[in-house]
DNA sequence: TGGTATGTTCCAAA
DNA sequence: TTTTGGAACATACC
């Protein structure tokens, strides 16, 4: 479920009930969401404070006190929840942190594709990371040059985190939409003025949804105002908001995309070579 | 029953 | 070498 601004939000929600507090136990049902394994996950966070809580892409990142780093990633259906039993179906809970003052700190995951990492050492973990879009490195010249180094249609390129961190399927299509840019583009072919708009609508749709704590479309994540203010994503078939053609939805990099044909452009049939007859 | 799902990774093919 | 497509992971929902 959760992109960035969900992410965020969920740090920004668990952030005064965690830090500070020391976890005392440690429970895991299903071994196999523990990296680089169950006796490691448990050895690194059993006995240490929770120094801080924070982001990075869309993991959510433990600060440990002595040193080390948990990392969680709910990947589709990972939530976290506050208290002695969870709202979710109990069958679904696969993981439980006991506080010293007996609070307890519950990850449910019907899914199970969630993931617990310890990390004696978060800059390795996190190596393969790219840019945080919401960062003041994250600047039109630096997106510009990651569009350039790479040779790919923009909708995947921009979903890979490997180049930015945090961009998910609902806000990618959103992006795309306020930039005016078809998800077929090709990266290496915009021009300046594209490149500073895509930055722009990144930097925007994620702010926005931020604000309105991210998108709920299920109990996977609750509490989110963003689903109400959504230009394209899920809104197949229905008019544009800006021009009232129909919203085209395609399958692109393996992803369900929504887009405007006509107000979304560099797709296809407008990059045709241009050829002089001589 | 089959298709789809807000995510990632691995492998094979182009 | 780089990019793309398919399958896998595991479960719920329509």
């Amino acid at each position: 479920v959760p992109e960035l601004p969900e992410v965020e939000t969920i740090v920004r929600r668990f952030r005064p009930l965690v830090e500070g507090r020391r976890i005392a136990g440690f429970r895991a049902r299903w071994k196999k969401q523990l990296s680089p394994g169950a006796a490691a996950v448990w050895r690194g966070c059993v006995g240490r404070r929770i120094a801080r809580l924070g982001r990075r892409g869309k993991f959510i990142v433990f600060e440990l006190d002595p040193p080390g780093w948990l990392l969680v990633h709910l990947r589709m259906s990972g939530r976290f929840e506050w208290g002695a039993n969870c709202e979710c179906e109990p069958g679904h809970l696969r993981a439980t942190w006991i506080f010293d003052d007996s609070e307890r700190l519950l990850f449910c995951d019907p899914r199970k594709f969630g993931r617990i990492i310890y990390a004696a050492d978060l800059a390795a973990a996190t190596a393969d990371l790219g840019v945080e879009p919401l960062s003041r490195a994250f600047t039109v010249r630096k997106l510009a040059e990651l569009l350039r180094q790479h040779h790919r249609r923009l909708k995947p390129l921009l979903l890979d985190q490997r180049v930015i961190a945090g961009l998910g399927n609902i806000y990618t299509d959103e992006a795309l939409f306020r930039a005016g840019l078809h998800p077929l583009a090709r990266s290496d072919r915009l021009t300046p003025p594209q490149v500073a708009a895509l930055h722009a609508a990144i930097r925007s749709v994620l702010r926005q949804a931020i604000i309105y704590q991210g998108t709920t479309f299920d109990h996977a994540y609750a509490g989110g105002g963003m689903q109400q203010r959504l230009a394209v994503y899920g809104r197949r078939g229905q008019p544009c908001l800006r021009c009232g053609t129909a919203i085209q939805y395609a399958r692109i990099g393996q992803r369900g995309t929504h887009f405007c044909p006509r107000c979304q452009r560099g797709g296809g049939s407008q990059h045709r070579p241009v050829r002089r007859s001589r």
